[in-house]
DNA sequence: GGCATATTGAACCAAACAGTTAAAACGCGC
DNA sequence: GCGCGTTTTAACTGTTTGGTTCAATATGCC
């Protein structure tokens, strides 16, 4: 219940008996910024591992709840996906919201990431622009657990984020990156005046999002299957040539449009593969 | 858990106890199709009156679902917001998926009547698109239960919507009415050839629905209100410019563009407001 | 008036669940 | 070689929860 008061660090523990397991890790080094926890707890045998047990919990919580969501999903059985004891989680991480909150904060954890692996301006405007939706929409393709995660959040008003101080801090890249882009075009007259960044963010996000989180119910509502190869690469070209189209100032004007979203879309770049 | 086996039918009705509660109500008459359940119970005292009763737990249960989920949402609770008892929830909907389900059908009911409002082809191509994207992102804004139902039910797979036959049936009715307009642009020349009506809805209900879905963790991360009369008026003009931008031959060649959108948005449609 | 359909209320149940306890070992740094 | 942080095990607690039972009653229709 009080997750937040307890995470929020050792003071004033005057009510609520705070057992020895207050030491939490909540400073802890970035876990290496890495998307996919597969359950690996390493060595079979070696005790004495603080930070092993911590990313191995953390893992099978974020298998956990990626599936069943914050409510749905069951602390005995994150125990049991992990090489360790439901005694560990609470002496980790306190409460089931605890650990929720750290599965959520290693998601965004994984989007900056991501988000910093993007173009230093050596591409034109329009081709950094062009390539910056397609990272985007295969980070979110490429991520179905991070879109789940942020489904279930949502769900949830957004509460924990709203408790979390890890988030709410480095998340103006995204939308410095997208400005400077458009800036240059801007200056070079091949983007038209007047677009807002977050707002181009947004219009990038949104269907990118769209395309994993709501794929269930289009299928069953359409038998149409937004997963698969062809519709995905379709999907992304479409996102791709969207937003070009949105903002540039005279897409007419520019007869190697077409060519540019191929060249966006082609290389597959890869982020950690699902 | 096995929900599905007991709305079936009854059919094999051996193991399991069969109570008399099995007179379940679902092929009942579509509940006015009205999208906005406010507790009602219309009469205080007026005894004997199943389809009220059942409107009532409904309209809790909606409210309940929408607000908590499916694995959140506590029986006991919808119980307690019903004017009847939590005998009568199992009384007529079996058990707690039932009812789950019978408010996902619901929902989708509400969007079917809402897409059969629209227009009979009474404008011309380009302002028939641009009217369908805003009505559509109206809808959305207007009906966030909706949106939370649907996101609740893709965290559940849509297995639920796999169960529901009330739902596979009458879903085209949307890509009907899109393929009807495009067609007719196409023949004018004022859209370009190669679109997919499935592609087209998806694009506009997909930042339509991120506007409302999303809104919360946005608001966390980027401290950015999208459900703010400012925010919406111009996203929905996005929405509708966007779409137009996507599918016309030459935007440029229309100089009447900003006027037909202004027009689409203006006159706020209003379906049912939230 | 009788039979099927509704309705009520409250107690009850068994399972599921988050969180605890206690006691004992283990390992590492000092 | 001592002590603190870490780890293990398994049973246990108290509550919540979905779901049921029982018993009685009301209602409307024929």
């Amino acid at each position: 219940m009080v997750a937040a008061g307890i995470i929020a660090c050792d003071e004033t523990m005057t009510k609520k008996t705070m057992t020895t397991e207050m030491a939490r890790k909540r400073a802890s080094p970035p876990p290496s910024g890495d998307r996919q926890p597969k359950a690996e707890a390493s060595r079979p045998r070696q005790r004495r591992n603080p930070e092993g047990v911590r990313k191995d919990i953390l893992a099978a919580a974020w298998e956990e709840f990626v599936e069943k969501g914050l409510s749905g999903a069951r602390v005995d059985e994150i125990a049991a996906r992990t090489a360790t004891s439901k005694r560990m989680i609470y002496y980790y991480f306190g409460d089931k919201e605890g650990l929720y909150l750290a599965v959520l904060e290693e998601a965004y954890r994984g989007v900056r990431a991501a988000e910093r692996l993007i173009d230093p301006d050596v591409l034109g405007p329009v081709e950094a622009m062009a390539r910056l939706a397609a990272v985007t929409f295969d980070y979110h393709a490429q991520n179905p657990g991070f879109v789940r995660l942020v489904m279930i959040e949502n769900i949830h008003h957004a509460r924990h984020l709203a408790q979390s101080r890890a988030i709410g801090s480095l998340n103006l890249s995204a939308l410095a990156t997208i400005q400077s882009i458009y800036d240059r075009g801007l200056a070079q007259g091949l983007f038209r005046p007047g677009l807002d960044a977050l707002d181009l963010h947004i219009s990038i996000s949104a269907p990118s999002f769209y395309n994993v989180s709501n794929r269930a119910s289009i299928r069953q509502v359409f038998r149409h299957d937004m997963g698969s190869p062809e519709a995905m690469t379709a999907r992304r070209r479409r996102v791709v040539e969207s937003i070009l189209r949105f903002m540039l100032a005279d897409p007419a004007r520019l007869p190697g449009l077409p060519d540019i979203i191929d060249r966006a879309c082609s290389p597959v770049p890869e982020s950690t593969p699902a």
